[in-house]
DNA sequence: ATATGTGCAAACGATTTGCAACCCT
DNA sequence: AGGGTTGCAAATCGTTTGCACATAT
């Protein structure tokens, strides 16, 4: 198992959470495996191992873990949203070929800055990505 | 019927397009009204006078007058699109209050060229409203 | 023991589609 | 007359919810 996801387990069971079979698996997938999984995707994953686990229950699942700060929900513009642990990148996705690449968080600070100082609004990137085209495209 | 109504309908007509009820008015009610409508509140709008004209025929309207350039659709990170006249400005939305900002595009101008420099990549702000937090909030 | 999580089915909101009938040109 | 448009119903996709049952602590 990842460093993150034992990290996340271990944050969960000294936060007084449940340990449960659908959280452990969600956790090392999330940690281990690439980025930009929707919740389908990582239904996909889990099915492997445990059929019975309901696509319900991983929505469930993520929706507690992104509550409790430990994973990030990125919105598209179209087409489902995926599921990250937390971290301080940003996203674009490319409207043509749907490839998502991660920007570092920084690269946004000073249009932030701009944006706040001139019409007062606080912009939040985490959890949508920017829509375009990639340069291949 | 306002000018830019009209406009549209003109442009229709001489581009060999068909004028039908729903084209006339939705064209009337995204010139006329506030901005920031929903196929939904369209639909309201629409059924005071002509009840008759299904959501459906909304949508495949609006994706006309989108696909020849009259209207955008403008995706939020969360909730129903919302459709206005074709225009210059991007869209901040208040995740709070759900308030929608309209900032010039310009503003935008020299953000974008930077991505485009660095990453290669042609950000398109036009159909994805900006989530984050308003001055109220 | 008991609250917290889960499986399942069913509902949901936004949007799209198939198809026959319609009506703009 | 003809084909682009429409009405309607039904399907779609992503996601949420109600409820009884199960299980981690």
């Amino acid at each position: 198992m990842s460093d993150d996801a034992a990290a996340i387990l271990a944050a969960l069971r000294s936060g007084g959470r449940r340990i449960t079979t659908a959280r452990r698996l969600i956790a090392e997938i999330l940690a281990g495996a690439g980025q930009h999984l929707s919740a389908a995707d990582i239904a996909l994953s889990v099915r492997d191992a445990h059929p019975e686990i309901h696509l319900s229950t991983i929505y469930r699942t993520l929706e507690s873990l992104c509550a409790w700060g430990f994973v990030d929900q990125v919105h598209q513009p179209v087409g489902p949203s995926f599921f990250q642990l937390a971290g301080t990148h940003h996203h674009l996705v490319c409207q043509q070929c749907g490839r998502i690449y991660d920007v570092p968080a920084a690269a946004f600070d000073d249009w932030i800055a701009r944006l706040r100082d001139t019409y007062g609004f606080e912009l939040h990137l985490g959890q949508t990505a920017l829509a375009g085209r990639c340069c291949d495209h």
